[in-house]
DNA sequence: GGCATTTGACCCCT
DNA sequence: AGGGGTCAAATGCC
């Protein structure tokens, strides 16, 4: 499969020798498993646009998928995984002083690199900390404007706007992406994901398949003193993968929701308000919350307060915040299907 | 007290 | 000149 030899070659050479090289092989490959995914999540609800319950379903195991693999992409980027950071150079140990010059504004970043229409503007994978919102004129909602949470400490320039477009249930919500991430979850569009989002099958196919590699490669790859922190990651791709059957078996309920049963799938966000100092808390939701529906087969499995019809979650801290593994009471090494 | 969000004001661009 | 983006003080929450 595509992704499993591109994780192959990626890590093709001595594995245990190349701690730097693989570790940044495994967030490359978590990152484009997003991109597939995010992209994939907007061919399918293109594609199954008015179809009710089809369509929710389908958008809230993508976005699960996605949401996976940001948790990943986060443990792979904590500190305590990170590889050593190359030393620092003048200009980025003053990026204060070239946040000074660069100018408030410019036409290139008036461009969004990225337009999509969502019913959950938050779950991409980023963390955003909101610094302003605005009324828009002739527009009925008003714009809130975020930007990376690592703005200053990584000096990233990434920033978003997420505008309510429509009024439906689930809202509908217009997000624009202007710069690039340049924080460690950086990533760009490769050619390839834009080709597989053409064929959204083949692109969760590949998914898939990059999805298994890097559980593969975790589980071989790694040292004694990272042996809970691993489980942790498996854990959460098998929980994961798990969900997808699950949900595959057991639809949304007559009642046209979401159970929570499938949400099963990925984190466990605190009941309390989930904040760190990189991870604020939920800007005001702009839609009506609305707690998820549980049914008896979620009884068993992991609860989790997950947006499902665009309640803003936003931001919660992933890496420090969010609870897996051991939370879901799962067996040593997660109990993986596969 | 610390931190994130809110919101009015300011500034820039068209 | 008006609209839109950002700043920063005020506010709220823990």
């Amino acid at each position: 499969m595509q992704g499993q030899s591109r994780l192959a070659v990626s890590g093709g050479g001595d594995i245990s020798s190349g701690s730097e090289g693989e570790h940044e092989a495994v967030i490359r490959e978590l990152t484009r498993g997003r991109q597939l995914t995010a992209r994939l999540r907007d061919e399918a609800l293109r594609a199954l646009r008015g179809q009710g319950q089809a369509e929710a379903t389908a958008a809230f195991i993508l976005q699960e998928v996605s949401r996976a693999f940001t948790v990943c992409i986060n443990i792979m980027g904590s500190p305590a995984r990170a590889p050593p950071p190359p030393p620092e150079t003048p200009a980025r140990l003053s990026p204060t002083a070239t946040e000074l010059l660069v100018p408030r504004r410019n036409r290139e970043d008036s461009i969004p690199r990225e337009q999509t229409v969502t019913s959950s503007p938050h779950y991409d994978g980023y963390q955003w900390r909101k610094y302003g919102q605005k009324r828009i004129t002739k527009t009925q909602f008003p714009r809130c404007y975020y930007r990376c949470s690592f703005h200053r400490e990584r000096n990233c320039r990434a920033t978003k706007q997420v505008q309510q477009c429509s009024g439906g249930d689930p809202p509908q919500y217009l997000v624009m992406y202007f710069n690039d991430h340049t924080c460690d979850t950086a990533a760009s569009w490769e050619p390839e994901a834009a080709a597989s989002a053409a064929n959204p099958a083949a692109a969760m196919m590949d998914l898939s398949g990059a999805a298994g590699g890097l559980v593969a490669r975790l589980q071989g790859a790694r040292g004694v003193q990272e042996e809970h922190e691993r489980q942790v990651l498996v854990s959460s791709l098998a929980c994961v993968l798990g969900a997808q059957q699950f949900a595959h078996h057991s639809p949304p309920d007559a009642a046209g929701g979401i159970t929570s049963g499938a949400s099963a799938a990925a984190v466990n966000v605190p009941p309390q308000r989930a904040r760190t100092r990189d991870a604020p808390a939920p800007a005001t939701a702009p839609a009506a919350a609305s707690a998820p529906v549980v049914d008896d087969a979620a009884a068993e499995m992991p609860r989790l307060d997950v947006d499902v019809v665009g309640l803003d979650v936003m931001d919660y801290g992933v890496t420090g915040e969010l609870c897996f593994g051991e939370s879901y009471g799962l067996p040593d090494g997660g109990g993986l299907p596969f």
